[in-house]
DNA sequence: ACTTGACTACCTATCACTAGGTAGATTAAT
DNA sequence: ATTAATCTACCTAGTGATAGGTAGTCAAGT
């Protein structure tokens, strides 16, 4: 099982990096040392391969979000914490896995698009349910749903993302998704 | 000179669905109806074609802000246009052409760096000024630099883009950005 | 005569993928 | 306990298709 998820983690990172159309077997096969043919014995295609590392990001990511609902109880605090998940993507000159593949959805078979669809929900519930928790709670202030809300937060996070891998400059991040926070802040 | 109009045409369409990596001069070939070596007429290579593609399109967008800013008077009406730029493309299934090309950005030549980055520096700084602008109009409220503001705006709208077209959901698109726009305006 | 815009024909490299095989570990039957 | 069958994890060697790109030709327009 060691070899599998020395691919995963390798075939993650080239999507992540370099899209799902911008790497092929033969860069798998030079980073974890075995032969190209050998990869197909663990994903017979590219499509297998592309299926199953959406599903693991997305439950990695949905350890974190527990990890986050676990360690933080004020909203505003969990939110910088799952802003902090992006900003670690950009620290490793990555994209969000998910949010890579969203851009190359119209060269991507079918079968992937529902497991990329749910990644984009769960992330969208988390962030309402803490969204709306926090503003019960007077900690948070926004107009509109909850989920609108979400929704515009976690566009902004890929958004930021895009353009400072585009421009090279973290700091453009930060500031971004530092007011993104503050705006949601009461007294922000 | 109309052939190349329609080879250009051709292949912004291709990079905004289906990226950098996901076309190849046999595509745009069947499509404008020429030999794919007839191509290398116009576009040498397809690096060539690459940075025509970034420049055309950052001149199609400036005529856009131009004619925005002789449109409107009001910072919120040109911000709404603004948004309305982006609307068209995922009414087209598009991405932002240097959206798109900026999540490539590792696998793209060197060359066209700069061009893209200025595509970002050119909106960013058109926005800038609207929103100060509207502020010292009291026409538009917001916390934070008009510059920290225009870059959360433009990674909105490209996040809003992405996620739409992955979820297929272009009122998400809708509600994201008209929260986007209500956020800055008094009293919105 | 020269340039333009197209062509045919081809090249080399790489793509995802397959066929068929081997060495070693594991399991089942005698 | 030994043998036989099966499975795992890789291999070499190759497939047809496609990638971006080149060389050289040719007809039409200036």
């Amino acid at each position: 099982m060691e070899m599998r998820d020395h691919i995963i983690a390798s075939a993650q990172r080239l999507v992540q990096q370099r899209g799902f159309n911008g790497f092929s077997y033969a860069d798998i096969a030079d980073e974890v040392g075995i032969r190209k043919a050998s990869l197909h014995h663990y994903f017979p295609t590219k499509i297998d391969l592309g299926l199953t590392l959406i599903e693991e990001y997305t439950a990695q990511f949905d350890n974190e979000l527990l990890r986050i609902d676990g360690s933080f109880a004020q909203a505003d605090a969990k939110l910088r914490a799952y802003v902090a998940l992006y900003r670690g993507a950009l620290e490793a000159d990555r994209m969000c896995l998910c949010g890579m593949l969203a851009t190359e959805v119209l060269t991507l078979d079918p079968a992937m698009l529902p497991s990329l669809k749910h990644y984009f929900v769960r992330n969208t519930e988390w962030l309402a349910e803490v969204l709306a928790t926090g503003k019960s709670q007077r900690l948070l202030a926004f107009t509109g749903t909850a989920a609108d809300q979400a929704r515009a937060f976690l566009s902004t996070l890929q958004g930021a993302l895009l353009i400072a891998r585009a421009t090279g400059d973290r700091e453009a991040f930060d500031h971004t998704t530092s007011l993104l926070v503050t705006g949601l802040t009461r007294n922000g």
